[in-house]
RNA sequence: GCGGAUAUGGCGUAAUUGGUAGCCGCGCUAGACUUAGGAUCUAGUGGCGAGAGCCGUGGGGGUUCGAGUCCCCCUAUCCGCACCA
């Protein structure tokens, strides 16, 4: 019989299904295992060859730790929120709960089609009231907690309350806490709550209608879409994720991930150590140098001065400080400038707060300022600086001004140069070496060298002169060490309708969150989904989203008299608010009292195995580890960190075929290796389709489209050779490959063990199916094999093949390495099938190892040895190494196909006669069945390398 | 500019982690079977050479008895961040 995965593939599909094969329990004696993939967003466009990529990788992995006795969690879901459904929703006038639910039960049909061990009962959907219940109820606990310094935790908010009452911290405002009003308390405690409500400039997409995390523009353009993203203030929700970046940092030391992906979370955090220090504005009445940093002290105990606090890298170079630049946004700009340069400097602020970002990224290299008529003092040198604006300080990084160290720093160099401004050198390589910084061409900034012409620091090394110069400034009460942050807030906000509500009603224009026991607050139905260009939010169209606070309920809007009846927040959450706590939710999903219990979240602690793209790095990989750490301080989840192991499945592009078309003619077709062929032809995108291994089905093109109905072919050799190239899998390439195209011709079996022998896991590779027919012809092989079988009792050959297969299979799957995997199997069964008809013992053993690659053949075999149990509830083959090597082997041996022995050789023996030896004695204690070995080689350490 | 990674036959890759480079597969060549083959099987396939042999892991140095693997310097490609003080 042939080897028929159409018959075999849904049989066993259907008998997993029926005998629950998957279903994976909360309460076992095993120990546990938590392998868990990306949960995929649900778009209209299906699967690709892309998606199962990570899916198959996790799916053998979560396979092989089930047969080798662990209890493992393998759940999947939906990411079922988000911009596309939406975007759909407004084109079409669909609603997105419909078209998600369409894409959802396409997913799910192509994922069974794989014969993926999900357990599909723990399955979430981040849009289904009941997952984002707790969604919900998480910004709730955001909102009610603040993060503490001391304790190095978030703690409730009334904590902070009572420290307040007490007395025990200062408010450092105009007024203390008991003078507050309710209000001001209100506005107060808003800057510290770990969810909270600001005016902020954020990300706004005029063409999406709302704005954009950080991690959601590139190059000033959103990712969905590609549409300009400006710089706009607003108010919105953020999560006080940067309350969290010390421990974000820290835990990367702590989780076993790749090292790429570690430093871009580090770079994306962008921990910088340095000082803050306070410059003063030089007062216009004492104009005059002021004579030193003592006496200016002074000045400012006694007669508060205005002045900037600023963050640097490099104290050490303060005294080369020779100006100051604000960034446009700076509040003191109006209050410094002086009447002269009024004019100028707010016809620059205006010019530059009204730039896109994109305008602002692309001109990163053209300098622009404005003198402000104002100056600073240099508290160490008591030398006055005059200070700048310029859009090269960001508002949103550090205090949004700076101490100019022309010298040495390249930026604060070309301002320099462009305004004409004086350079002073404060650090030597050699500190005999000093030069004109007039004839320099580029700044020098390298932290290694000394401090010169910098008062007490001179002569020091850097790192000792940043040491020294912040034990000054701390010293005079003017500055402190500081470490600061890249990392921003996450907004928070988005002003679509297709995601999470938030729990939140305004009360005297404050928010007040729900109460947690009327939660889900499901999200309204409503017709039109069009967001406003005002950034009104859709839910604006709502009729009845109005909370009732008296009778706990959501009401219709005529109702609201702000006494009991008031407005509900507009926006919804961000599509990481629902990502980022699913894991936890998959532990028991089916939870009505809790996110989850403490059972569960105790016997599974968290996630094992983690696999997904990189591209999530910044976002999603962020999101979940602040959610996550955030939980832990409630005492929620039971882990510091998330994912313990995270790989990285690489990216498939896509390979695209090329016919090429006469220049002149546009119904002739020249063949790729034509000579010629490249100067009269253009190239054409054809479908991947209609191409087999590069050579084009002429008919099937010339059905394809009317206008090749006609075509002609120049050929070679009987046939057309298309032309290639490596391009993002996209459908207006035509290189899109359908998973389920390659199930319904060489079954899943063949798409999972060719997924895998494509590569490595982690690296991106083109899509390409020109060895597909090596893998499938492997499985027809393997069932030859196993139609050859015998009851007769395995013989020795065949068993050091098993045995060798067995090592190497359990090798590769620990280290991953699945692409080596497929070999070994290809070996194996071939050197099996060399034997003859092959033992039903070893078959067995060999279906069990095949078992987490080729589940459905594996299978079909071990029921057709007489089991009636699944294959998934057999035991992991044990590898016997005295099956490899003979037992009178009397030297310590390492075996890998090749020994490696120690040998203690008597003094004089040469190379050649110590080799000799061994071999003499292999021979006689038949430690390779009396044969030679194959190479013996003699190395200086007493090591022989014997091959067999 | 900063950070990370990669580089091996015509192609995808492998190499027991310092021990005969090129396993396995694709493709290709020859043959067998076949009415036929997008089926199956056998043999061959890094380069040069008739041959023994010589040369070969992006380039150049180095360590070592021995280097694809370790160290230094280049080159190319990919990815992440990018006026982050």
């Amino acid at each position: 019989m042939d080897y028929n995965f159409n018959e075999i593939e849904p049989k066993w599909q259907n008998y997993w299904r029926e005998q629950h094969t998957y279903r994976c329990s909360n309460n076992s004696d095993k120990p546990h295992f938590y392998v868990l993939d990306m949960f995929p967003y649900p778009s209209g466009a299906g699967l690709h060859v892309g998606h199962p990529l990570g899916y198959i990788a996790s799916d053998i992995f979560a396979r092989y730790k089930r047969l080798r006795g662990f209890n493992v969690l393998h759940p999947m879901g939906y990411d079922a929120y988000g911009l596309p459904a939406e975007q759909y929703a407004i084109q079409t006038g669909q609603h997105p709960a419909i078209t998600t639910e369409v894409n959802i039960a396409r997913y799910r049909e192509q994922l069974d089609k794989i014969g993926f061990s999900f357990d599909w009962e723990r399955e979430v959907r981040t849009c289904d009231p009941e997952y984002y219940r707790w969604t919900q109820w998480t910004f709730i606990q955001l909102f009610n907690h603040y993060y503490d310094t001391d304790l190095d935790k978030a703690m409730p908010i009334s904590h902070l309350i009572s420290k307040l009452e007490k007395g025990e911290v200062d408010t450092n405002t105009e007024k203390s806490w008991a003078d507050m009003s309710e209000e001001e308390r209100q506005d107060y405690l808003m800057n510290f709550r770990l969810a909270y409500l600001a005016d902020i400039p954020v990300n706004w997409c005029p063409e999406l209608g709302t704005v954009l995390a950080n991690d959601e523009v590139v190059n000033g353009l959103s990712v969905r879409g590609g549409h300009p993203v400006e710089r706009k203030l607003m108010r919105q929700w953020s999560l006080r994720i940067t309350a969290y970046a010390q421990r974000l940092v820290d835990g990367l030391n702590d989780v076993d991930w790749t090292d790429s992906l570690k430093e871009i979370q580090r770079n994306w955090i962008g921990r910088s150590e340095g000082a803050s220090v306070w410059f003063p504005l030089a007062s216009n009445y004492k104009s005059h140098a002021i004579p030193g940093a003592a006496e200016y002290v002074g000045q400012l105990n006694s007669d508060p001065v205005p002045s900037f606090e600023i963050f640097t890298t490099r104290p050490d170079t303060i005294f080369g400080v020779t100006f100051m630049v604000l960034c446009p946004e700076h509040e003191m700009i109006s209050q410094i400038t002086t009447p002269e340069q009024k004019a100028e400097v707010e016809q620059y602020v205006s010019w530059a707060k009204n730039r896109s970002e994109r305008e602002r990224q692309s001109e990163v290299k053209s300098v622009s300022g404005v003198f402000t008529g104002a100056f600073a003092v240099n508290p160490l040198t008591g030398e006055q600086i005059p200070i700048w604006v310029s859009e090269y300080v960001l508002a949103g990084y550090g205090t949004g001004a700076i101490m100019a160290v022309p010298a040495h720093d390249s930026r604060d160099f070309a301002f320099a140069r462009h305004f004409n401004l004086p350079i002073r050198q404060v650090v030597a390589l050699d500190p005999n070496d000093i030069t004109d910084p007039a004839t320099w061409t580029e700044s020098i900034d390298a932290k290694t060298g000394f401090a010169v012409n910098s008062g007490f620091v001179t002569g020091m090394k850097c790192k000792d002169a940043m040491k020294a110069v912040i034990n000054k400034i701390e010293e005079m009460g003017i500055g402190s060490r500081t470490v600061n942050f890249r990392l921003r807030d996450a907004i928070f906000s988005r002003q679509r309708y297709w995601g999470e509500p938030f729990p939140v009603y305004y009360k005297n224009n404050r928010p007040y969150t729900l109460p947690e026991d009327c939660l889900p607050l499901q999200l309204p139905e409503i017709t039109d989904f069009k967001p406003t260009a005002t950034g009104e939010p859709p839910l604006g169209h709502a009729t009845c989203w109005a909370w009732n606070e008296q009778t706990r309920q959501v009401v219709d809007n005529a109702l609201i008299d702000n006494v009991h009846v008031f407005p509900l927040e507009l926006s919804t959450m961000p599509g990481f608010a629902g990502s980022s706590g699913y894991y936890l939710r998959y532990m028991d999903p089916r939870n009505n009292e809790a996110y989850f219990s403490k059972q569960a979240v105790g016997y599974w602690q968290n996630v094992d195995l983690y696999v997904g793209g990189a591209e999530h790095g910044t976002g999603h990989l962020i999101y979940s580890r602040f959610w996550n750490k955030f939980l832990f301080d409630l005492g929620i989840a039971v882990k510091q960190e998330p994912f313990q192991k995270l790989v990285n499945q690489g990216m498939i592009q896509g390979r695209s075929n090329f016919v090429y078309r006469s220049k002149s003619d546009n119904t002739l077709f020249i063949s790729k290796n034509i000579p010629g062929r490249a100067e009269n032809t253009v190239p054409i995108h054809v479908d991947i389709n209609i191409v087999n291994n590069d050579i084009l089905d002429i008919e099937k093109f010339r059905q394809w489209r009317p206008e090749f109905a006609e075509a002609r072919f120049e050929l070679e050799e009987g046939k057309y050779v298309c032309g290639w190239e490596i391009e993002k899998m996209s459908k207006s390439m035509f290189n899109v490959q359908n998973p389920d195209d390659l199930v319904a011709r060489y079954g899943a079996d063949t798409l999972r063990l060719y997924e895998m022998f494509l590569g490595p896991v982690e690296q991106a590779k083109p899509w390409d199916t020109n060895g597909i027919e090596g893998v499938f012809r492997f499985l027809k092989k393997f069932w030859k094999l196993a139609e050859s079988r015998t009851d007769a009792p395995a013989d020795k050959p065949a068993l050091k093949i098993l045995h060798q297969t067995i090592k190497k299979i359990t090798d590769d799957i620990e280290r991953f390495s699945f692409n080596t995997s497929v070999s070994t199997f290809m070996i194996c069964v071939n050197d099996l099938s060399a034997l003859g008809a092959c033992s039903s013992q070893v078959l067995e053993q060999l279906a069990i190892l095949m078992a987490p690659f080729a589940p459905h053949i594996a299978e079909e075999v071990y029921h057709q040895l007489g089991h009636d149990t699944s294959v998934c509830d057999a035991q992991w083959p044990e590898f016997d190494a005295s099956l490899l090597v003979q037992d009178s082997f009397k030297y310590p041996v390492s075996f890998n196909g090749k020994m490696r022995l120690t040998l203690e050789l008597p003094n004089g023996i040469s190379q050649e006669e110590a080799i000799a030896a061994v071999k003499a004695d292999a021979l006689a204690q038949k430690w390779l069945d009396g044969k030679e070995p194959k190479r013996v080689v003699f190395v200086p350490n007493k090591i022989i390398n014997i091959v067999l």
